[in-house]
DNA sequence: CATGAATGAGTGTTCATTCAT
DNA sequence: CATGAATGAACACTCATTCAT
């Protein structure tokens, strides 16, 4: 059991390192942008030799796709706690859309810089459909949910979970690009009255329905 | 005249080869991403001396931002004739989604490049409004159009071009990570009929409404 | 007889070339220093194209030992006048020091940048004891007369010179650096005043003597 | 302890690797010259990767000057010692000129180049009044001190020490180019007879002579 | 395990020189 | 002769990675 018990406080040590590397880096990154993220760099704001971070990531590359999962990590709790919740769907989405848009505004200009690295898109969207795709699987759930419950329209949930998602994202990355800061709550209801009522007058959508 | 013709024909040489080098500079692009674009391998596959390069751009960023011009041209006039067609705001709307799904089907790729480069950004969201500011004018001003013709709801037209824009280039990029290719004609009505109807079902908007 | 006029003409279009371009590198090198002295850059501001100033000097060296010699020849001109006339060795030495002063205190800027160039030392001192070798020589020929005369004590004139020319370029190129300019007179007086009287007291020399 | 003996010879090794560095940079510039010295080189005579000398020396320029440093050093140190002598000053002229004309025939083929380096010129005699116009400031002492002792008449010191370094600088300088070496001691009494009696024979020094 | 000195391939950029037109 | 596009070697400097201690 002895061993058992060194291995566990080893693991523990090599986890904390990893975290104040990965912690580290994300200070780097946010100060000297992705370009200027140099193992250098993170070596002295870690506070340790340059050479030790290669003990915990294999390289750079592994460095960036940690400090990634770091970030995206709250998000991922929170989307699921609201999935896990027994609510109607539209009160669901409009939980998601707003803990999507707290959360882009405050690290967007984070993903700025992590989207940048190929490997990284890679592990988020494709590969094991992690996080990101993980995203469009719970708004496709909701959507999925709503269309159970009567409340949405028959149309393909992953479709409009994207719909979703990249109108969500893209409004989020024009606010930091204007530098104008409209209040979340009007953004919210903004994306919900859009995809849930459509941009058509009522008159002229009875028409057509 | 003869002064005129020896011009002409260095003119047209000078094009030729800054068109060489800028397709040279887009094959690099494609095979080794926005960090593998380095100026030899430019060089390389333009077949001319790195020196050259140096004739036609002054510098890396130059020679970035005419590619990045050379390919977004096409879809500026595309975005132009629809726009200044005699009409209805729906029929617009469909012809510029269907434009923009034509044209990033074709580029997104190389977008995730290009757009990377703050120089790049800088250039076409904020300095001068260019190019994707554009775009977002002009599916603005579609909606206006809408709003005015009576077909479409008074909601605040630029935010409504946003979440358009943003779903649009979201459900592309999904499609090429997934690899999967859905005809663009349902993904253009899928949209339309979001963003027009919404996905809320007609009883429960009645009620809303 | 005709080829030989043909000959001339050809012969004068060429020099009014060599020295329009020596002219042009001239400009550069007030404008932008040594360093920036750029075939480039001569070619544009004497308005001809960059090959062809290769018809003219064989290369970059050539010219700007062709620059040197432009510069240098006024002050070698004004020496061999002063040298000529028919004056006390005194007055000869008044004369050249102040030649030279205002020489220096006109050129010493472009000195800088000419004498950095090795083959271009080479030129001047060493290899054919060509100009600056020559203005030893004529202040050696002065001090010499001087001695002749009866009013410089029986130095070797050589290394008089020498020292004269040293002293000399050294102030000059001290209040350079320190910015501030003194009159030439005042200082043309303190170095003859120095030179010819020494810096001993009379009566210590008296004492040493 | 134990740190201390590891931190001590961490120093020791890197004030070696500094000095070599150094030590070649010296011998680069001995063969090719202050436009042939590259960092390439440098890495290749010092026996070490390119990389390596920037652990040692943030840039170019900052290995130039500390070779420069290297090598006025023990010049200042001399200097310091002569001035601080209780000698009567013209003993200490002596000693200087002296000092100064057997560092300058060692290193003066150096100078050529260490000169020519902007910064470094900026270095010496601008900026702190260092090295250089340290020289100057020691000679006007030593002239200072002759004129209050009653051996010198009262000439303005810092011209007189110009005028001196000048002139002891240029005979130098000319030796090399000529390629004779003529004995130490002749050159230094041949300085100080010209700059303490002149070459004017006055009547005082007729009547010494 | 921790270290940080050493590495060396790679980066964008410059510029004297050549040569086909 | 005049041209200026083309060249390519050279430059200072960076940085992910390795490895002896």
């Amino acid at each position: 059991m002895t061993p058992s018990l060194t291995e566990k406080s080893r693991e523990l040590a090599a986890s904390v390192m990893k975290d104040g590397i990965s912690q580290a880096a994300l200070e780097v990154l946010k100060q000297h942008g992705y370009e200027g993220l140099t193992m250098d760099r993170v070596a002295e704001v870690a506070g340790v030799a340059k050479g030790s971070i290669y003990h915990y990531f294999r390289n750079k590359q592994e460095l960036v796709t940690h400090v990634f999962e770091q970030i995206i990590e709250p998000a991922i709790q929170a989307g699921e706690e609201i999935v896990q919740k027994a609510s109607p769907a539209l009160q669901k989405l409009e939980a998601m859309v707003r803990m999507w848009l707290e959360y882009f505004s405050q690290h967007r200009s984070l993903f700025d810089f992590l989207f940048r690295d190929p490997a990284v898109r890679e592990l988020c969207f494709t590969s094991q459909r992690a996080k990101h795709g993980l995203a469009i699987e719970r708004f496709r759930a909701i959507v999925q949910q709503g269309i159970e419950e009567g409340v949405f329209r028959s149309l393909e949930p992953v479709v409009v979970a994207e719909m979703i998602i990249g109108a969500l994202q893209f409004v989020i990355e024009r606010q930091l690009e204007t530098g104008e800061s409209r209040p979340i709550d009007e953004t919210v209801q903004r994306l919900l009255d859009v995809f849930v009522h459509g941009i058509g007058r009522s008159e002229a959508q009875a028409a057509t329905g």
